[in-house]
DNA sequence: AACTTAATGTTGCATTTGCAACATTTTACA
DNA sequence: TGTAAAATGTTGCAAATGCAACATTAAGTT
């Protein structure tokens, strides 16, 4: 995954920094980190260090998980809907927080110099790739049958890490949030597929045979 | 939405699709026009006239419109995986499309020309707006029930045309397929809305009373 | 206008799923 | 290390849904 600094020495990202007139800030753990960001500019947030889970509530109570993001990744209104009220962000973590009005990014200055290109291609590249993954999301939100999402879901981690055998990354919780089953019917259906021997489960180690 | 040349005079259009070693061609109405892009290198697809279908096609023979693309839009590998052969770009009527090469638009030649800012500005402007809808169909496809799924698509339309009564712009059918859910289960399901009282449909006209 | 094709409406039925309620296991952290 | 909190497993049951099969209506084409 491409981080909006790559490819530029350190001191040209103080550099840069100083024109987009960044902003950064230190958070404790689950504290909900927009709550006063409503009706601002567009921006964008880079996460320095630790995590930040981006949750859409709905209106029946629901929480869900629209991104995961680690550090080096960037989210904002640029990417998500973070203007509207339901949508809250969570430091999962001690994190810090460098935050970039969106208009700065084409701003006069910047022009002269050369990395400038450079973070443009970051900032595009990060971009494509969200979309990438929103729609792989989007396949397996489609997929008709909590069956057909879950071997899905294995599938694509299956072919992204280049393994049949691999570690998961996130909770059984968080995966029925992610594939919008219900929790308990994809733990049945998960010991169906268990015993007809399409997947091993035991913990977080999978192995999947199909 | 925004399109790739908006705010660029047609003379400087013109140059700027030179530089970009831009590849016009013209399609017949439901051509598969990307059988032949596939382990290409990436690459931008403008529609110049026309409309395109981004269909997925499933293992189990189920067809998923992923994208709906008119008139001045813009598509491909970048914002779709177009390299799977899953996927299929159709057009739904004559079509011209415009390629250009992902890698062109930082060629060095382009850097010469101030025109060149505001052609990656509506790039960002577009990417962030597919992101919103992609955003806001994953919001549609976690909703559990058939009936949140189709009150929640009317709300959101209603918003963003403002009004309570308004047209749909895609079919019953279509809609089916977006929502990922069985047609004549959804059929029967917006039979009871206007039993409810929630929603008035004739056709495509539609008022929502709620 | 005649005809073909696509869209829409309807319904019975089997299957899938969500929900609730609870037991058990694992993890976090004071 | 002990305890609270979170995650996981299990199951009965009612409700929602997909599927199939067909009738009807609307839209597009020559």
């Amino acid at each position: 995954m491409t981080n909006l600094f790559d490819n530029i020495s350190n001191k040209n990202i103080d550099k840069l920094k100083k024109i987009l007139k960044t902003n950064t800030i230190k958070y404790h753990k689950n504290i909900n980190i927009l709550s006063n960001f409503y009706n601002k500019e567009d921006f964008i947030a880079l996460i320095d260090t630790g995590s930040v889970q981006i949750i859409y509530n709905d209106y029946n109570g629901n929480k869900i998980v629209l991104e995961e993001l680690k550090q080096g990744e960037m989210f904002g209104s640029i990417t998500s809907s973070l203007k509207q009220e339901e949508i809250t962000c969570i430091t999962k973590e001690e994190s810090q927080i460098t935050y970039i009005e969106y208009n700065q990014i084409t701003n006069d200055e910047i022009f002269k110099y050369d990395f400038y290109i450079i973070f443009i291609k970051n900032l595009i590249r990060i971009l494509t790739e969200q979309l990438t993954t929103r729609n792989s999301r989007i396949e397996l939100l489609t997929k008709k049958t909590t069956r057909d999402k879950i071997l899905t879901y294995f599938k694509l981690l299956s072919q992204k890490k280049g393994i049949k055998k691999f570690t998961l990354d996130i909770t059984l919780t968080e995966l029925a949030s992610y594939l919008s089953v219900d929790r308990s019917a994809m733990s049945r259906e998960i010991k169906y597929l268990k015993e007809e021997g399409f997947i091993e489960l035991n913990g977080k180690r999978i192995k999947i045979n199909y």
